[in-house]
DNA sequence: ATGACAAATGATAGCGCAATCATTTGCCTT
DNA sequence: AAGGCAAATGATTGCGCTATCATTTGTCAT
C-alpha cells in the first residue's frame, strides 16, 4: 500500500485535518461526532479545514474504534417483486432518517443462499437485522442468535420467532378469500399460484381448508408453478387451468400479477368477469383498483410493514420496551371482479 | 466498551480462532482470504476451528487493514419507481456474483439530498460508484472526482460525464414518439407528465421539438406535475387535460403508469382507444403488453442498463480497457393503443 | 548427503479512528 | 486574588485485521 501518490490522490485523514486546523486529532473527531463538546470558535476553524481539504471520514476506522456500525442488515427474497421493494422502501425511509445505513441482500428465495448472504451481512457488524419469514437453515438461525443483535422476521406471523416478528396470517387471508368467494355463490373455485414461497403456500393451505370445510375442494383446480410470478405467467396458468378443468367460476390468484394476467386473457377470450368468472388477487397493487373491471384483492400494508419492522429495530436499539410481535393484518378489497358494486 | 460479558456474548476474533487451531493469526487470515497459500492439512484444521467457534470476520478491521472494501455505492432517485428498482436489480446481480456488496441510497430526486447521501457512501470507502444522471451539485461532483474511483452515471447520455456513462437519449426518444404519433395521423397531440425529473424533461423537449417542426405544437396540451407518478395520477392528469383542452386525439405519457391511468379512465369515460384517442407510454412495463388494448410504449432495457453499469465498473476495477460510454438505445413498441395491429 | 530454491508459516507493524483518562483553560464565588 | 469547579482540549492506547518481511519447512537435483 505504500505508493508515492500525487498529493491530490492521497487520502485525507483526520490527522491531516487536525494539522491543518492546528488542533489534535480527537478534537476533529469531536467536531464530527459530538460538535456540542467543542467551542464554537474551534468548531468553525476545524470545519473550515474539513471543507477545504474535502475530508471524508473513514467509516471502517470509525466503526472499528467505536464498535458501532450504524448499519442494519436487510435480507429479502427478491428485488423483482414489488412486495419486497415496497417493504424495503418502508425500512429504508425510517432507518435512513434515523441515520442508519441499510445493507440489503437478495436471497433469491433460497435458504442456502440466505445463509450465505446473512453471513456476509453479519461480517459488516450490523447493529440489527431484518429478515424475511422463518425458513432459515438451522445454521443460519444459530449464527443469527449468536450475533446478539435485534432481529426482526417480517412478512408473516411465526409460531416461534427468533426475536421480533411483524407480519400477518397468510393462512387466514387465504381462508377469508375462499369464504368471500363462497359467499358470492361461486362453487367451482380454482387457484393459480407462481413462485410458491412459504407464504403463498400458507395462503393456499388456508384457502384449501375453507373449501374443504364447505365440501367444495377439488385437487384439479389448483395450478401452481415455482417459476417467478408475472402477468405473463398469469396468462399461462389461467389458460392451463381453464383448458384442463371445466366449469371453473372463480379463481384465487396468489398475487395481483397473476390475477391481472388472468383478467386480461379472459377479456381476450371473451369471458365476462365477473358474470362468467370471478377473479381475486393478492397484495392489492395500484393497478387492481383502476383496471376495468376493478380487481378484488387483499390489501397488505407492505410499506407500513417495512416501517414497522424498522421502528421495532430502532425501539430496541434505543432501549424502549416494545411488543415483540406485530400483526399488521390485511383487508379484502371487494371490487367488481368478484361481483361487488 | 469494556464489559464483562458472558462468554457466549464475547465476539470471536481471528485470534480466538488462531489459538483454538494452534496457529498464528495470519494463517487464519490466509485460510479465509487466500486459502491456496495454506497447506490442506492446516486449512482443514483452521476451518474446523472457524466453524466450531462460529467465527465471522470483522469486515471493518479487514477493510481498514487492507484498504479494500468490496463495496460499490449506488445512488438512485427513488425506490418507488420500478425503473430504478429494475436497474438496481441488474446492478445487484452482477456485483453480488462478483463478490461485491452494494450499498444503495435513495436521493429522493434531490441533488442536495444526493450530495449528502453520496458523502455517506464515500465514507464507506466504496471501490466504485454508480449514480443516476448528471445533475449533481458542483460540490458533489467535486468530491466524487476527488475520490479517484470509477464512477458510472447511468439512465441518460450526458454531454460531459464525470467518468463513465451508460444510458440512452431521452430527447431522441421523445422526438421519435412524437413522430410515431404524427405518422399515425394524429394532429392534436397532448402530453401528461408527473415527477418531471431531468430525463422526463428531455423527453418532453424532444417531443415538443418534433411537434414544433411539424407545426403542431400547442402549449395548452401539456400537463405536468412534480408529484410522484402513479396510475391514479395518470387518471387525474388525463381528466384535467381532456377537460381543459378540446380535440386531443393522442397523448404521450411520460411513463406507463400515467398511460395506464389514462387508458383505464378513458375506458370508464367510454372513449375508444385508439379510435378516438391514441395513448403512448414510456418504459414498457409488463402490463403494457397485456392490457386491452395493448399499450404502445418505449422499451428501455432497465435491467440491462444496470447490468451494463455494473460490468463497466468491474471491467475498470479489473483493469480492462473499455468504452467509457454505452448507449443502450430504446425501442418504440407499437401496439393497439396507437392503432397498430 | 548437500545446497538451492520454493512453499508454508510466523512476527511485527500499522491502517484511521474513538474510548479513556489526563491536563489545561475559563469562569465564578467569596 | 485565591480557590474551586466545569468546560474544553489533548495524549495515549487499542479496535481486529492484513501487508510486509523474516523465518522455517519441504523438495529436488546433483
Amino acid at each position: 500500500m505504500k505508493m508515492a501518490k500525487k498529493s491530490s490522490e492521497k487520502k485525507i485523514t483526520l490527522i491531516d485535518v487536525a494539522i491543518a486546523a492546528g488542533v489534535s486529532a480527537i478534537t476533529v473527531s469531536r467536531v464530527i461526532n459530538q460538535p456540542e463538546k467543542v467551542s464554537e470558535a474551534l468548531r468553525e476553524q476545524v470545519q473550515k479545514a474539513i471543507d477545504t481539504l474535502g475530508y471524508i471520514p473513514n467509516q471502517y476506522a470509525s466503526s472499528l474504534a467505536s464498535a458501532k456500525s450504524r448499519v442494519i442488515g436487510v435480507a429479502i427474497p427478491s428485488l423483482m417483486n414489488i412486495v419486497f421493494t415496497d417493504v424495503l422502501r418502508g425500512i429504508y425511509e425510517v432507518l435512513d432518517a434515523a441515520g442508519y445505513k441499510v445493507l440489503m441482500v437478495d436471497t433469491h428465495y433460497s435458504p442456502l443462499e440466505e445463509e450465505k448472504m446473512i453471513r456476509t451481512l453479519l461480517s459488516q457488524s450490523p447493529e440489527a437485522m431484518i429478515i424475511t419469514g422463518g425458513d432459515q437453515t438451522r445454521a443460519c438461525q444459530s449464527i443469527l442468535q449468536r450475533a446478539h443483535i435485534p432481529i426482526v422476521q417480517m412478512m408473516e406471523l411465526l409460531s416461534q420467532p427468533l426475536d421480533m416478528n411483524v407480519g400477518f396470517s397468510h393462512w387466514q387471508a387465504g381462508y377469508d378469500v375462499a369464504i368471500h368467494l363462497l359467499e358470492g355463490g361461486y362453487t367451482r373455485i380454482g387457484f393459480i399460484g407462481a413462485r410458491m414461497d412459504p407464504r403463498a403456500q400458507q395462503r393456499l393451505a388456508g384457502f384449501k381448508q375453507a373449501l374443504e370445510d364447505a365440501g367444495k375442494y377439488s385437487n384439479d383446480s389448483v395450478w401452481t408453478t415455482d417459476k417467478p410470478s408475472s402477468i405473463g405467467m398469469g396468462v399461462e396458468l389461467f389458460k392451463e387451468l381453464m383448458a384442463s378443468t371445466k366449469g371453473i367460476d372463480a379463481i384465487f390468484c396468489t398475487n395481483d400479477d397473476l390475477a391481472l394476467g388472468a383478467l386480461f386473457e379472459s377479456q381476450r377470450m371473451k369471458i365476462n368477469v365477473p358474470r362468467d368468472l370471478a377473479l381475486c388477487g393478492f397484495n392489492d397493487i395500484e393497478a387492481s383498483q383502476y383496471v376495468n373491471p376493478s380487481l378484488t384483492s387483499v390489501y397488505v400494508g407492505r410499506y407500513d410493514m417495512g416501517v414497522k419492522a424498522a421502528e421495532m429495530v430502532l425501539d430496541r436499539l434505543n432501549g424502549n420496551m416494545i411488543n415483540n410481535i406485530a400483526d399488521m393484518g390485511y383487508e379484502i378489497k371487494k371490487r367488481q371482479s368478484t361481483g361487488q358494486i
